[in-house]
DNA sequence: AACACGGGGTC
DNA sequence: GACCCAGTGTT
C-alpha cells in the first residue's frame, strides 16, 4: 500500500458499505450476457479469453457461435488449430485463441482441474486477470480482478494524481486495494461488479456520476473532475506505410501465410507485401493502385496500399496460389477479408 | 520493465 | 485522429 493517497485509508475503512452499496446496485443492473445466464466454467473462461483487451459488445456474436460450434474443453481440445482460428477470425490477438486451445488440452489431460489462484495461473494464457476472474467467478475464491475498468475506478475513488507510464504499471499499483476491498463471500460477483460498473457508468469519458451507486465514496467526484484519473503516460503514435501486391491469375489470389510459429498473425492468410513476393515497393507502387487502406495495430497507424502485379516468376517462400472460391476457408486477418471482399465484388476488375 | 499483438468502439 | 478496451507472453 506504499504509495497509496490517503483516500485510499478512507475507502478501506468504509469497505463494507462499499461492498453493499456496489452489490445492490449490480443485482439490479447486471447486463444479462450469454455467459452469465446458465453460467459455466467453460463459458466463463471462454468469456474471459475472448474478453481479454476486447469490448463485451464485440465479443457477443463471436461467443455465440464459438459456443454453438465447440460447446465444451473436450470439443475444444480435439479441434483441429484451423478450426480454432477460424473461429476466431476478426477478433485479433490471435494467440489467445491458440491459448485457449492448449489450455483445454492441457485440463482435459489434467486428473483434475485445478482449484487456486495460482494453479490457474500456471496454466497457458492464464494471467493474473485471467487467473482472479475465473477462480472468483467459478469458485468463489477471493481473488481481485485487476482491469482497465477497476484501475480506472480506483484512481477516481482516491483521486490518485500518481501519473503510471503505462496500463500494466497502473494495475499493480492498484492491486493491493483491489485486493483488500473483495468481500469474502460473493468475490465473483463482486468482481463483475466493479468491471460492469466501469463499463457502463465510470467510463473513461463522460462518466454518469449521477447514476454511480458509490459516488458517496469517491474522492475524485466530490472534487468535480473524475475524468482526470487515472493519470496514464501516452506513448507517441508510429506511422507506417505498407505496399501490398494484388496478383491475380487463373482464378486464384496470390496470398502470404504467416508461419505457425510467427509472432504475429501465425497461421493467418493476407494479401502479400512487396517484400514478401521478392519485389521493390518502390516499383510495385509505381502499378495500378486498387485500394488505399488504414489500419492500427497498438500503436502503430499503418497505411496499406494494394497494387496491381503481375504474379512472379517464381513462388517466394510462404506465398501461395489461394483458389477464389476457395477462400472462405482460409484463415484471413479481418481487414484483409473485407478488403479482399470489396476488390472482387467491383465491377470490372481488369 | 518494455514491448508486441489486431481489431473495433468512442468522442 | 487519438485514445481506450474484462491482458498475456516474450525479451
Amino acid at each position: 500500500m506504499e504509495g497509496m493517497p490517503h483516500s485510499a485509508e478512507d475507502l478501506l475503512a468504509r469497505r463494507t458499505p462499499f461492498q453493499e452499496a456496489l452489490a445492490a446496485w449490480y443485482r439490479r443492473e447486471a447486463r444479462v450476457l450469454p455467459w452469465r445466464t446458465a453460467p459455466s466454467l467453460y463459458k466463463t473462461v471462454v468469456s474471459e479469453f475472448m474478453l481479454q483487451q476486447t469490448q463485451v459488445k464485440t465479443v457477443l456474436p463471436y461467443f455465440a457461435r464459438w459456443h454453438q460450434a465447440l460447446p465444451d474443453f473436450g470439443a475444444l481440445a480435439a479441434a483441429p488449430e484451423a478450426v480454432v482460428l477460424k473461429l476466431w477470425e476478426g477478433l485479433g490477438y490471435y494467440s489467445r485463441a491458440r491459448n485457449l486451445r492448449r489450455l483445454a488440452q492441457v485440463l482435459v489431460a489434467l486428473p483434475e482441474i485445478p482449484r487456486t489462484t495460482a494453479g490457474w495461473l500456471a496454466l497457458p494464457g492464464v494471467g493474473p486477470y485471467t487467473a482472479a476472474a475465473v477462480t472468483s467467478i467459478g469458485f468463489g475464491l477471493p481473488a481481485a480482478c485487476v482491469d482497465g475498468n477497476v484501475v480506472r475506478i480506483l484512481a477516481r475513488l482516491t483521486a490518485d494524481h500518481r501519473e503510471f507510464r503505462d496500463s500494466a504499471t497502473a494495475a499493480k499499483a492498484f492491486a493491493p486495494l483491489a485486493q483488500q476491498l473483495v468481500p469474502a463471500r460473493g468475490a465473483g460477483d463482486h468482481n463483475q461488479a466493479m468491471m460492469e460498473l466501469g463499463a457502463t457508468v465510470c467510463v473513461r469519458q463522460n462518466p454518469l456520476c449521477d447514476r454511480c451507486p458509490v459516488f458517496r465514496f469517491c474522492a475524485a467526484g466530490r472534487a468535480g473532475k473524475p475524468e482526470a484519473y487515472p493519470r496514464l503516460a501516452t506513448r507517441p503514435i508510429e506511422k507506417q506505410t505498407v505496399v501490398r501486391i494484388w496478383c491475380e491469375s487463373k482464378g486464384a489470389l496470390l496470398l502470404h501465410r504467416a508461419q505457425a510459429g510467427a509472432r504475429r498473425l501465425a497461421g493467418q492468410h493476407e494479401l502479400p507485401t512487396a517484400e514478401q513476393a521478392g519485389l521493390v515497393p518502390a516499383a510495385i507502387a509505381q502499378g495500378p493502385l486498387l485500394a488505399r487502406k488504414k489500419r492500427a495495430i497498438t500503436r502503430f497507424q499503418i497505411v496499406e496500399s494494394i497494387h496491381r502485379a503481375a504474379p512472379p516468376r517464381r513462388l517466394p517462400p510462404d506465398l501461395i496460389w489461394a483458389p477464389l472460391g476457395e477462400l472462405d476457408q482460409l484463415v484471413l486477418s479481418g481487414p484483409h477479408r473485407r478488403w479482399i471482399g470489396e476488390i472482387l465484388r467491383r465491377p470490372a476488375r481488369d
